[in-house]
DNA sequence: ATAGATCTTCCCCCAAGGGGAAGGTAAAGC
DNA sequence: GCTTTACCTTCCCCTTGGGGGAAGATCTAT
C-alpha cells in the first residue's frame, strides 16, 4: 500500500510516517519507477507499534531501541522491562516537580484577591528575591 | 553593568539573557561606541523575575504578559491571577496525563518478568491493537 | 484531455536557548 | 609598550518531533 493508507490504518500522519522513513525507523521499500513508498503489513504492525510507544512517551530513540528489541525474537525481557521501569522513574521525577509547582502557584493563586486593585502578592513573589 | 555580571546575579546564562535582549523581553542600552549591552539594577530585576517565571513553568511568552502586567502600577491584580489560575489548570492536565501514563507503563513492567526469556507482556501489549 | 487526489523532494518554521567560530575591547601583569 | 586573559559582539548551525506549504510527478476517474 502507499504512504497515505499506511498512515491512517497506524493512526500517524503522512508527514509523521514519512519523518520516520527519513531517519531509518521504519523503512518501507520504494518504487523504483515513481519514487513512491511502499508500505506492507510488517511496516503498518512497526508504525503501530512505534505510534503507541510515543503515546506512552518513550522518545523516538527509544522507540527506535524498543522497536529492535520487538524485532529480535531472542532478547531477553529483562531488557524490556530496564527500559519501561526507567521510563517510569524518569515520569515519577516529572510528576514530583510539577506538583510542587502546581502547589506553589496555586497557593499564590490563593493569596491573590483578584480584584481591580494593582496590589498583587503573585507579582511581589515572583519579583521578591 | 555589563551582561555577564547581570547574568551572574540573575541567576541566568550569558545566552539566555542575551536571547531576551534579542526577542525584546529585557532590552538593556547599549554603548553605542563598543556596542556592549549595559544593565541596570532595573533590568536586573526584571531579568530575575522572568528567571523565576519560567521555573515556574511559564513559556516565554506568558512571560512577556507577566513582565507587561509587573510594570503596569495599574493593572487590576485580576489579570494576573487569571494567568496564574490558566497555568494550574495547564499543569494539571499534564499532571493527569503523565499520572495515566505511568499507571499503565508501570502495570506492563509489573507483568513482565524481566528475566532472561523472550516473551515480554511489555512488547505484546505495544505490538497489541 | 483534464480535474482531483496522492505522491515526491525541498525548504522554512516552532520553543528556548546551547555550542562554538571569528573578531573587537578592556584591564592586569611584565 | 606588549602580551595574556577575560569579556564582549555578531553569526550560524544544532537540538525534538514533526507541521506547512511550494513545485513538480503520478495515478484515477470522468
Amino acid at each position: 500500500m502507499q504512504i497515505g493508507e499506511a498512515a491512517r490504518r497506524a493512526g500517524l500522519t503522512v508527514k509523521t510516517v514519512r519523518y520516520y522513513a527519513n531517519i531509518g525507523m521504519v523503512t518501507p521499500r520504494q518504487d523504483a519507477d515513481t519514487g513512491y513508498r511502499i508500505y506492507g503489513e510488517d511496516d503498518v504492525a512497526k508504525l503501530q507499534f512505534v505510534g503507541k510507544a510515543r503515546r506512552f512517551d518513550f522518545s523516538v530513540e527509544e522507540c527506535r531501541e524498543l522497536l529492535r528489541l520487538y524485532e529480535d525474537r531472542n532478547r531477553p525481557s529483562r531488557e524490556v522491562k530496564v527500559l519501561t521501569m526507567k521510563k517510569v522513574a524518569d515520569i515519577d521525577s516529572r510528576l514530583a516537580e510539577l506538583q510542587s509547582l502546581r502547589d506553589e502557584l496555586s497557593g499564590l493563586a490563593a493569596s491573590c484577591d483578584g480584584n481591580h486593585r494593582p496590589d498583587c502578592p503573585i507579582l511581589n513573589a515572583l519579583s521578591g528575591g
